[in-house]
DNA sequence: AGCACGCCGACT
DNA sequence: GTCGGCGTGCTC
């Protein structure tokens, strides 16, 4: 590893110099480049170490890459490495990971690297604390005052043991000041306590559920590709409640029996609660959990745990692909098709599409799973690309719902409200039979516009192009894209009509209003991610329905994922049509996949679902192949909508989103970038347009899109484009590889 | 990303 | 006459 760590060439004449050996260190700033260090005599330094290195006049972490920029500083400006951290080195894997993502998605190595160290987990973890009884104190000391409290203690610390700070507070039932107070007395003993175990070995031998011969055959096929210690990559495609999770958790512990690790990414970690359950009852304990707003001891130890192989298995977010895992055999992507894995913040990415590369960097096997597979990854499939495993059928003789279409225009609910005759027939059946029927609206507040009745003027943002929604419960109005907030006038800010402003269309809060008068006795839930948050309130709202205190279930987006409702027999979709407006590419196949989600959450025990669409435009294509079960004729027609156009995935995307602080200097800036496109065969560029927000958190934004063959290396297109115009200050270019929502 | 250096307005 | 605005540029 020395040799990578270059010599310094002695300049002739100069032999009194010492030789210095140079380090090129990545730091977790947007840099071009490395920086190089001078390693320091004795200092035996090698890549993947975290070191602390001057930086300006402050002290920074980074790591030892393995090569510089290769712009030879002069060497009378080489600071030295100032320390080797104690953590363990950044595998050589991750690192090629982030030089690999960073080359992708046109960021510096530093801004990627920034999300491998963002952990904040490198000082080493700090030991919790306890207590035990004190040394001996010297005769010096006047013998401490003895109280109820402090007798309590030390008779809880009788046997000589040390205990937790927390614990022993408990126990003896006095407070922390007592403990504090007993310690300065030299009665009892601050100790740091053993570390507590690392995350416990799941036992892949556990008895695990029995699988159906389909889960057992996609399960042996999966087994092999991880025992093959070779990189593969897997689609694993079966309807909802087919027991995909069962089929990959079966690679999990073919990855245990290897002692090797296992990542599994989750579109949403905060709703994991039921997955961890499954995971617990195949293998008897819990899995590592990663995500970005871990409390940060926890993060430390997971970290550390991760680093050093203590943590066998780690469900995370998408963050977790950053992970140091040491000998990681199989990655999991859980959903592959949901849109929550596409970073769109900071560095850009797909953390599906970088899960598989980082599984081809570590020679790990990794596993797409779906129900409803994104275009990409079925593509892949067909072509050879990845393995691709089919579960046909609902696990453990569960039918598939009964779809069926109510069209709004023959059935319109009364005026005023959302809930057609035939929808609201179906409920009141269902719950009359005593079973559990939910409402999907994919929608957030209470009405996602409010009009003037005297003057027509609509609410709106200051700040983004966007409406504001009514939240009724917390009396706001609420930007969706940048969070800003006000009360809800009491005349309009326009022509001072009083009692004027209407909400106009419906939100879940105005769907259970609905509900409240429609069904009296029925005892309604609201699920909606800002009315439930927290894995704890995600937890008890699934105990409450799976307890049957609950008849009616009414939520956004979250209610589809991935629960398990055993008595819910009806699921309403109130706007069947909502995702299908505007010109997204993907608005077809997002619908179908959300609502074909949603669908899947009725009738998974004994009873046979139901599943009922409410839509203006019952023929559309989506309508028909839910109401088919078709839907891989569906995939096969989008395919067949993309591919003349080389729209991806028969071609390759790449968005410039320029934004600025005036709409002027967005379109200058914009037009600049417009002459300056690429040409050339197979390459087309779009634009500029405003971008689907022309503004967004006050500032201007306009898009240009690059559109080329698959043959084409868009990375060094965009590179050369961008290198040709000079942005002014002010003026930011984000670039978007593969952008999926168009935003 | 920080952070200092630097050249133009309202204050002790 | 100084304190301080944030524009520009550097950090190995």
């Amino acid at each position: 590893m020395q040799d990578l760590l270059h010599d310094v060439s002695i300049p002739a004449g100069s032999r009194r110099q010492k030789r210095l050996r140079r380090a090129p260190v990545l730091l977790p700033y947007p840099f071009p480049a490395p920086f190089d260090y001078a390693a320091p005599e004795g200092m035996a330094l090698e890549p993947g170490d975290i070191v602390l290195v001057p930086l300006n006049r402050r002290q920074e972490v980074g790591v030892v890459w393995d090569e510089g920029a290769g712009d030879e500083v002069p060497e009378r400006k080489l600071k030295p490495v100032s320390a080797v951290l104690d953590a363990p080195r950044m595998p050589a894997d991750l690192r090629r990971f982030v030089d690999w993502m960073a080359a992708y998605t046109l960021a510096s190595q530093g801004e990627v690297l920034a999300m491998a160290l963002r952990v904040n987990a490198l000082a080493a973890p700090r030991p919790a604390m306890g207590y035990r009884l004190g040394a001996p104190t010297d005769a010096t000391h006047a013998a401490p005052r003895m109280t109820p409290q402090r007798q309590r203690v030390l008779e809880s610390l009788a046997d000589g043991l040390a205990r937790p700070v927390g614990e022993l507070a408990r126990v003896a039932g006095v407070s922390g000041a007592v403990l504090r107070a007993m310690a300065e007395a030299g009665m009892i003993e601050a100790v740091p306590l053993a570390a507590s175990p690392a995350f416990a070995l799941p036992d892949p031998a556990y008895p695990g559920p029995v699988l159906s011969p389909a889960q057992a055959e996609a399960a042996a096929s999966l087994r092999q590709a991880v025992s093959d210690r070779r990189f593969s990559a897997t689609l694993l495609e079966g309807v909802t409640g087919s027991g995909k999770t069962e089929v990959y958790l079966e690679a999990v512990a073919a990855c245990l029996a290897q002692e090797r690790q296992a990542l599994v990414l989750l579109p949403e970690i905060a709703l994991s609660a039921q997955w961890l359950a499954r995971f617990e009852a195949r293998f008897g304990v819990a899995p590592a959990v990663w995500h970005s707003d871990l409390a940060s001891r926890v993060r430390r130890r997971t970290w550390r745990a991760v680093a050093e192989g203590q943590a066998p298995v780690v469900v995370g977010a998408r963050s977790a692909l950053f992970l140091p895992f040491t000998e990681l055999g199989l990655v999991v992507v859980d959903e592959e098709h949901e849109t929550a894995f596409k970073q769109e913040e900071g560095v850009i990415y797909h953390a599906r599409d970088m899960a598989v590369v980082r599984a081809r960097l570590a020679e790990a096997a990794v596993v797409l799973v779906s129900a409803t597979p994104s275009l990409e990854t079925l593509t892949n499939a067909h072509a050879g690309r990845y393995r691709h495993l089919v579960l046909p059928q609902r696990h453990g003789g569960a039918e598939l719902p009964r779809i069926g279409l109510i069209d709004l225009r023959a059935h319109p609910p009364p005026r005023g409200r959302f809930i057609s005759p035939p929808l609201e027939e179906a409920v009141r059946e269902t719950l009359g039979r005593g079973e559990q029927a939910m409402l999907f609206l994919n929608r957030r507040g209470y009405a996602p516009l409010t009009l003037c009745r005297a003057c027509g003027h609509r609410m709106q943002c200051t700040q983004c192009t966007a409406w504001l929604v009514e939240h009724r419960t917390r009396g706001t109005l609420q930007c969706h894209h940048c969070g800003n907030q006000e009360p809800i006038p009491a005349a309009c800010p326009v022509c001072g009509a009083a009692h004027s402003l209407t909400p106009i269309g419906p939100g879940v809060e105005r769907i259970v209003e609905e509900c409240t008068a429609l069904f009296p006795a029925a005892r309604l839930l609201a699920m909606a991610s800002d009315t439930m948050q927290g894995p704890n309130a995600a937890a008890a709202a699934a105990h409450a329905v799976a307890e049957r205190m609950v008849d009616l279930i009414i939520g956004t987006q979250i209610v589809a994922k991935g629960w398990h409702f055993p008595h819910l027999t009806l699921v309403g979709v109130v706007d069947a049509d909502l995702g299908l407006a505007g010109g997204d590419l993907r608005a077809s196949e997002r619908t179908m996949q959300l609502l074909h989600q949603v669908a899947g959450r009725a009738g998974r025990a004994e009873h046979p679902g139901r599943v009922l669409l409410q839509s203006f435009a019952p023929e559309h294509p989506v309508m028909q192949a839910l109401l088919a079960g078709d839907i891989e004729g569906f995939m096969v027609q989008e395919a067949a909508a993309r591919a003349p156009g080389h729209w991806p995935p028969y071609g390759r995307l790449a968005a410039l989103i320029v934004s600025a602080e005036t709409a002027q200097a967005a379109d200058e800036a914009a037009r600049d970038l417009g002459r300056a496109a690429p040409h050339g065969e197979g390459i087309t560029v779009l634009g500029p347009a405003p971008a689907p927000l022309a503004l967004l958190r006050g500032r201007h934004r306009r898009r240009l899109l690059l559109k080329t063959r698959r043959d084409v290396a868009v990375q060094g297109l965009l590179r050369a484009w961008l290198a040709k115009v000079a942005v002014p200050r002010g003026v930011r270019v984000d670039v978007d590889v593969d952008p999926v929502s168009f935003l």
